[in-house]
DNA sequence: TTATGGATTTCGTGG
DNA sequence: CCACGAAGTCCATAA
């Protein structure tokens, strides 16, 4: 529906939106939004599950604790989309294909005597995504990211490494990316830890 | 536009996006997007400062580096939208009104006999929320959050405090937020942080 | 349902 | 133009 109208958001925050001409899309699953003349995020949104109400010339959505109240001053255009397609894109250059790519030529990338290699291995401090274990127990920790390496992704790299130090394990920490910042860089040595070129 | 079509993307990563009926939105600003049938994401995307161009029936979106070819196979509406607005939401209950309430009531969350108090106060890693420095140079840095803490936050904090410390100072630190899971609060407990209860 | 982390994150701000 | 961090992030996945 392109109409005008204006938006109040109740919920995590609490946000208006002055009367104007936007478009609203309202979908199968109950997710709704309202898309204005630029931008590519909408300005208000409902995800799935939400339930739609109509009172008169107000529109409400709620989901959760949630709500979202559209007052319809005047409705332009009221357009139904038959048979609209729900098909997801398959995609390739994630964080998921570089992870594999790591695993698969291991021994290209890390020295050591391994005895197993593991995705998402399990610390105290959450899933690393590649470990290598050495026959004498040393733990090899990779931090794998698909884009620029930034001091948070060190961070939490360096997160990892310390939880499983604290359990008493030897440890290297090796971040992997095909591109880091000489800032990142930095921070990353002065840690301790390796950077490694990966990319796709 | 409602199209049947199907859409290549090629860019940072690739992606493709089965034949389909979609909705095609195209902005102003140049920004472009593919909606299907749920979710509010769009499929396929490019923002603002993207350039369009048609051949025949393949439209190309151009924007630094990327690309979307989107085909079109049939095209089943075509809406314009005049005066289509691009107001902005006003917002309330953002991290910034936190640190707002912080700033202005620090006496009443934090002991010390304090010279000044700043916001987005610089350290070598990065801008940290609020400091608060007292007459002995004693470094108070509060990292605030708008919603639940993470491990992932007190992490961001561990590195502001570690990094203002590294440069000699003595440091207290804090986090702050209307809410705090278990197993954060352990991991800001055993780094030696107070966790300030601080909601809107 | 909650928690954790990725994302073509997008978006804004500041250097 | 990059760099960094917030976001009502959204979203998928695992616990």
């Amino acid at each position: 529906m392109y109409a005008q109208c204006d938006v109040l958001y109740e919920g995590r925050a609490a946000s208006t939106l002055e009367t104007g001409n936007y478009l609203i899309i309202h979908k199968g699953d109950g997710s709704i939004q309202i898309q204005a003349g630029d931008k590519t995020m909408p300005r208000n949104y409902q995800g799935s599950g939400a339930t739609l109400e109509r009172r008169e010339h107000i529109l409400i959505s709620r989901r959760k604790s949630e709500t979202l109240t559209i007052t319809i001053h005047k409705i332009h255009q009221i357009v139904y989309l038959p048979n609209w397609s729900v098909a997801e894109i398959t995609i390739v250059r994630t964080e998921k294909d570089l992870v594999n790519k790591l695993f698969k030529n291991w021994i290209d990338y890390i020295d050591g005597d391994f005895e197993m290699v593991k995705t998402e291995f399990p610390t105290s401090l959450g899933p690393v995504d590649l470990a290598g274990i050495e026959v004498d127990d040393h733990h090899h920790l990779v931090e794998v990211k698909r884009g620029n390496i930034s001091i948070q992704n060190i961070s939490q790299l360096n997160r990892y490494v310390s939880a499983v130090r604290d359990a008493g394990k030897v440890v290297s920490g090796y971040i992997a990316s095909p591109k880091i910042g000489c800032r990142a860089r930095a921070y990353c040595e002065s840690l301790g830890f390796r950077y490694l070129l990966l990319d796709f």
